[in-house]
DNA sequence: TCAATCTGCTAAAACGCTTGATCAAAAATG
DNA sequence: CATTTTTGATCAAGCGTTTTAGCAGATTGA
C-alpha cells in the first residue's frame, strides 16, 4: 500500500497488477433479493438475523434457500463501510519470523481476535522505520479496530507517531515515558519461578548466569533470583553470578568460571545458553542433573524438551502476550493497576533438575519448603 | 466472523464487542474537499494521483495541503468497495506457531504480498476443520484476492471446498488429485545437496538416516541421496540406510546401528535427528567431523547453527515458499512445466563436515569429481 | 471572427450493504 | 363495526470512495 495507494509518494507509481477478481460475478444481496421476490432491505434482515426485525416464516425461508442457491456471500467491505469500522486489528512486528518466539504472539493474538470476531491484518517491518510507517498507514486506511506492535524480545521502545491515530497496545515492549497500555513478560516472577525449581530441590548453592547485554529481562530475572533466594532463606551471594552472552557459545565458555564456584545448581539466563552449558559439562565428565542442576529460561520447544536430559525451564509466554494484547485492546481486560500489565512466566520443569538433593528420590519436596 | 456476521448459524449470537472507533470523527475526502473548496472528485483525482486527469498546480496544491492539515487518510473499505475487490491475500495455516517454520512462510508471504501492495490477512486452523472453514469464509467475504492455503510440514492435503471459489495456491502442500498450483520443497534436490556436502569432501561410504515416518520427504530425500551417490559413481548400498524417529531421541538411539555400519558420514533425515546423533556420539568419545561427519536437513537456525560443531545442514526453503505462493497466485511467476513448482533447498555449510577426508586440509574438491 | 480544441473542474451514478422511517394489511380491542 | 395495535415487509438515505460524462471558459486554428 506504499505508492499508487498513498497520496504521500505521488511520483513513484511502479503499476502494481490489478486486483482482479475472479471471473465470474460474485452474487450480490440484490440477486439474491430478487431471486427470492423480496427486497434487498429484507434479505438483510434475514442474513443478519436482527433480532426485532419482524419477518415471516415464509419469506424467511425463501430467502434463506435463494441465499444457499445462489451461493451468496456478505460483502464484508460494504458491511464495513456502513459500519463505519472494520473487524479488524492490526499487528505490527518487528521481526516475524527472526525467531519463533513472533510466531507465538501471532498465534496467540489471531485465536483470541478471532474468538471476538476481529481478524489479524499483519505486517513485520525487520525494525525498519519506514517499512513500519506504512505498515501503521495501510492498517490506518483499513479502519482497524486498533493496533498490536509488537517486538520479539521485550525491551523499551519509542511509539510511532503514527500509533496515536488509533488504539493501540505495546506487546513484548512498553514505552518508558508515555502511558501507553502496553503487555510484557513478568521477568521477575520468572526469576524466582526458575530459581524456586531449584530451591525446591534443595540446592542452596545456586549460580545465576546473566545476560551481558542489558535488558529488562537481565534486571528481572536477577532480581526474581534473589527474591526466591531471599524467601528461602539463602544469603545472596553476588559471586555466584556472573555474565556471559546468551547463546550456546557463551554458555559453553561459562562452564570454566561455574565450576570455580562449587555450586549443585545453575539458572541461565536462557535456554541457547543452557545448551550450550551442557555440551561443556558433558565435555568434562560432569551429567546432569547429577553432577550439576540446570535450569534455563525461554521454554524453546525445539530445544528444551529435547535436549539430554530434558531441560527444566520457565517459558515465555508469548502466544498469552499476544492474546492479552487483543484483550486489552478490545476492553475486554481492564489493565489492572497501572498501564503495563505483567503476565507469569510459568516454570516447565523437566529432567535437568533431579530429584531432592537433601531427602533423596523418595520424598517430594515438603509442606514446609 | 463466525456467528453474527455469518447467516450460516443465525441462532448463535455471542454479542461480539461494537467494533467502536475512536472517538473522534475520521477525516473524508468531502471535508478535504471543502476545506480546499473543491469538489471530491477533484480531491480524489488529487489523491489518487490520476495520470490523465486535469488539475491546476494551484489546486492541487491546495488541496494536498489542506490533506496535510486535516491529517486525511483514504478509507480503504470504501476504495475496496467501489473496485469490487481489495487487496487482500488470504493466508491460511494449519500451525501458525506449532514450528518456527510456519513463521518464516508467513513472512516470506507477507513481504512478497507487500511488494505488490497486497496485505496479508492470517487465519489459522489448528488443523480444525470448522476453524478452516470459517476462516475461509472470512476470507472470501473480504473479497480477498487470493489465497494460500500452507501446512507446517510438506505433505498431500485436501482442498477445502470453499477454496474453489476464490484463485488459491497450496503452499508446503499438493494435491495429488488435482490440478492446484501448489509450491513445496524440492526434497529430491535437497537430498541431493545433503549428500552432496558429503561426497565433495571424499566421503564414499555415506548412511542415510530416513525417517521412520512416511511423507514426501523420507522419499524425496533417498531418492537425492542416490542421485548423489550415482552422480559420484559410488555404488548404493541399502545396507547404509536406515530408519529412525525423526527427532532428537532418534537420532540418539540411531548412533548404535550406525556404528556398525563402518561410515565415515551420516546424512541424517532432519536437523533434530543430528542433534541427538550428536549426542551419541559424544558419548562415545568420537569427534564430529572427525570421526564422523555429520549433515542434517531443514537448517532449523536456533538448532543447526549453534550446535558444537556447527551443523551442515541443507535449508527447507520456507521463506521462498510463501514469496513464491504469493507470486504465483497473483501471476507475476508462471508454473514453469506442470501446477506443482519446487523450490531448491540450499546447502548451508558449517562445521559438522570437515575438510576433505582424502586430500587434507590444503586442497579443496577437484573440478573432476 | 467563429468554430474547434483544450483546460480545469464538477455532477452524479455507482459499489453492496444497513437501518430508521413508513406503510398496507391483518389482528386485536372496545 | 370502528379503532387501535401488531405484523410483515419496503423505501430511501447514506457509508466514503471512483469514475464517466459534461460544462464553462480560455486558447488555438483558419
Amino acid at each position: 500500500m506504499t505508492s499508487e495507494e498513498s497520496f504521500t509518494e505521488p511520483e513513484v507509481n511502479p503499476s502494481h497488477p490489478p486486483a482482479t477478481p475472479r471471473t465470474s460475478h460474485p452474487v450480490t444481496m440484490r440477486e439474491v433479493a430478487e431471486g427470492a421476490g423480496v427486497s434487498v432491505a429484507t434479505v438483510s434482515l434475514v442474513v443478519n438475523n436482527k433480532k426485532d426485525a419482524r419477518i415471516g416464516a415464509g419469506t424467511r425461508k425463501r430467502v434463506l434457500d435463494t441465499i444457499r442457491e445462489l451461493g451468496y456471500r456478505p460483502n464484508a467491505l460494504a458491511k464495513n463501510l456502513v459500519s463505519g469500522s472494520s473487524r479488524f486489528i492490526g499487528l505490527v512486528a518487528d521481526a516475524i519470523a527472526t525467531t519463533p518466539f513472533a510466531g507465538q504472539i501471532i498465534h496467540g493474538a489471531q485465536d483470541e481476535a478471532w474468538k471476538h470476531g476481529f481478524v489479524l491484518l499483519v505486517a513485520n517491518t525487520e525494525g525498519n522505520e519506514p517499512a513500519e510507517k506504512d505498515a501503521i498507514s495501510m492498517m490506518l486506511e483499513h479502519k482497524v479496530r486498533g493496533i498490536l506492535y509488537s517486538t520479539w524480545f521485550h525491551r523499551p521502545a519509542e511509539i510511532p507517531t503514527a500509533l496515536h491515530e488509533t488504539d493501540f497496545v505495546l506487546v513484548n515492549c512498553f514505552s518508558p515515558d508515555s502511558d501507553a497500555l502496553a503487555v510484557v513478560p513478568d521477568e521477575v516472577h520468572g526469576g524466582r519461578e526458575a530459581t524456586d525449581i531449584l530451591v525446591r530441590k534443595g540446592h542452596r548453592r545456586i549460580a545465576f548466569i546473566n545476560a551481558t547485554i542489558p535488558a529488562p529481562a537481565k534486571d528481572g530475572r536477577l532480581q526474581g533470583y534473589r527474591e526466591a533466594l531471599e524467601s528461602a532463606g539463602i544469603a545472596f551471594d553476588p559471586n555466584l553470578v556472573f555474565d556471559a552472552f546468551p547463546d550456546q557459545e557463551g554458555g559453553y565458555g561459562a562452564v570454566e568460571e561455574l565450576l570455580k564456584r562449587d555450586v549443585t545448581a545453575v539458572f541461565c539466563y536462557n535456554d541457547r545458553m543452557a545448551m550450550g552449558l551442557y555440551d561443556g559439562l558433558k565435555q568434562r565428565g560432569l551429567s546432569i542433573p547429577e553432577d550439576m542442576a540446570v535450569v534455563g529460561f525461554d521454554n524453546q520447544e525445539v530445544i528444551a524438551a529435547h535436549m539430554r536430559p530434558p531441560l527444566s525451564t520457565v517459558a515465555l509466554p508469548h502466544y498469552e502476550l499476544g492474546a492479552a494484547g487483543v484483550r486489552l485492546l478490545l476492553g475486554v481486560d481492564e489493565p489492572a493497576g497501572g498501564n503495563v500489565v505483567k503476565i507469569e512466566c510459568p516454570p516447565v520443569e523437566r529432567d535437568s533438575v533431579g530429584t531432592n538433593i537433601l531427602t533423596g528420590p523418595q520424598l517430594r519436596w515438603s509442606s514446609t519448603t
